[in-house]
DNA sequence: ATGTAC
């Protein structure tokens, strides 16, 4: 990004100068000069535009992981107002509705898996089923998977797939209220009937890490943390359901952004009210994919736990935290000394509530919320907490990964995946997948540095570092 | 992200 478009407000936050007559609310962009310099110029023309959109509350901004998206960059966020003509983005969202990651700490040390971890790989890579289309063993009734819409994580708790102590950990304590299944077409669900329990494609993965480094010793108890210690962690999200969810209502919400006169400022951030039939319609579909996300994510947890007892008898998994990163959700925020009922779009950007807030588990009150900065699979991944200042900041939001740098075209040109696979063996990282192709498109070198995003979501007061997890298996899809 | 593309 070329700087002198952008304005700096502190070595860690920057804005972009209105040009005369220009209508539209703030940008904020957040991250240090040289993120900033690297940062594609196409971030700072989505952000503007969303800036454009109706009813936006505060600023449009841009975390410091920031990249291209359809519509909305990925690293992107924004809160409307539905009493002042807010809207609802699908584009705002994301395709693949509640990604997130799922992350569990072990009873166990580095030391105590290493004779089994060939072993442990290739029996994770065999249970949990991942690539594209790929279909897990549990086939659901058009019957169930409404259950599923409409119960979450809960549903696979009371199924037996993990424990009751797992639901504490689960942002919304395992399940999103307002999911309409009535409002999910008859496609998205039959597409997700085969796809539960599955890893899915792309940046996706299922890791087992451990901790390198304690930035925060008091956050770091809380959580539950230790050096040398065992962590899984699971990024998925509501596979081919959220996806046919999403294009079934960018269609919608064009027509009804046409039929209402919403001045779009690009086709891709299709929109409607919040308060319109379009808006509730798809607000009602998105919370019922945030619950098969949520879902997806505790089956998951719970087949790894199955691998774990096999091959590390004695193993304890607990979740440490679920938290999702492409989502929008009606959240009260205080706007200039007035609470307020805003939706929060946050795409590619996590929920990040400061210590002491009442959605919290008791656990965590002191800390703030768990914050999990997914890396690549060569780098490493961030456990962060969040900030008071957050929510004056940035409405209690934070970055979610390492952001690409590079498109998936780029990377495959410039590397061969079954090198990077042997590369990252060399190095003591094992590697399990069913795409060379994707491991290509997944390289490391086509992540931007994890490090650097971390330092600048912690100085730019979105979150604090707790502590820094480096991959040892990944089983990606 | 995605039964990877109208």
């Amino acid at each position: 990004m070329d700087l002198s478009r952008i304005e700096r407000v502190d070595d860690w936050t920057w804005t972009v100068p209105r040009s005369a007559g220009e209508s539209r609310a703030e940008v904020r962009l957040f991250g240090g000069r040289d993120l900033l310099a690297a940062m594609d110029d196409k971030v700072l023309e989505q952000i503007t535009n969303v800036a454009r959109l109706p009813g936006l509350v505060g600023c449009a901004m841009a975390m410091p992981d920031a990249h291209w998206g359809y519509g909305f960059p990925i690293g992107g966020v924004a809160a409307f107002d539905p009493e002042q003509g807010g809207i609802i983005s699908a584009g705002g969202v994301g395709f693949d509705i509640s990604c997130g990651i799922r992350c569990l700490r072990s009873n166990l040390t580095l030391e105590a898996i290493r004779p089994s971890a060939r072993a442990l790989a290739d029996g994770l890579f065999r249970d949990i089923p991942a690539g594209v289309g790929e279909q897990g063993r549990l086939k659901l009734s058009p019957q169930d998977l409404d259950r599923v819409l409409e119960g979450g994580a809960r549903w696979a708790v009371a199924e037996g797939y993990g424990t009751e102590d797992d639901l504490r950990y689960v942002e919304e304590e395992g399940r999103v209220a307002g999911a309409v299944p009535g409002y999910v077409s008859e496609l998205a669900k039959k597409r997700q009937r085969g796809e539960m329990g599955t890893l899915g494609s792309g940046n996706h993965y299922l890791e087992v890490q451990s901790v390198e480094r304690i930035f925060d010793e008091q956050a770091a108890r809380a959580f539950g943390l230790s050096q040398g210690q065992v962590v899984i962690s699971i990024h998925c999200g509501s596979r081919g359901l959220g996806h046919q969810i999403g294009t079934d209502y960018l269609v919608s919400l064009a027509k009804a952004a046409q039929r209402l006169g919403i001045d779009l400022p690009e086709r891709e951030l299709a929109c409607a009210p919040i308060h319109s039939a379009e808006g509730e319609q798809y607000l009602g579909a998105m919370y019922a994919a945030i619950n098969i996300a949520l879902a997806n994510r505790q089956i998951l947890a719970h087949l790894a736990r199955g691998v774990f007892e096999r091959f590390c008898p004695g193993a304890i998994l607990e979740t440490l935290y679920d938290v999702s990163h492409n989502t929008c959700k009606a959240e009260r925020h205080r706007v200039d000394g007035r609470e307020r009922l805003l939706y929060v779009h946050r795409k590619g950007a996590t929920r990040a509530f400061g210590p002491g807030h009442a959605a919290l588990p008791e656990r965590y009150r002191e800390a703030g919320q768990p914050v999990i900065i997914g890396g690549s699979m060569g780098t490493g991944s961030y456990v962060l907490a969040g900030t008071r200042e957050s929510e004056t900041r940035a409405f209690s939001s934070a970055s979610h990964g390492a952001g690409r740098a590079m498109s998936r075209h780029q990377a495959l040109k410039r590397w061969n995946g079954r090198q990077v696979v042997d590369e990252l063996a060399a190095r003591g990282i094992l590697i399990r997948t069913a795409s060379m192709r994707g491991a290509a498109e997944e390289a490391p070198g086509a992540y931007k540095d994890v490090h650097e995003v971390a330092e600048a979501t912690e100085r730019a007061g979105l979150a604090r570092r707790v502590a820094f997890l480096v991959p040892r298996i990944c089983v990606k899809g």
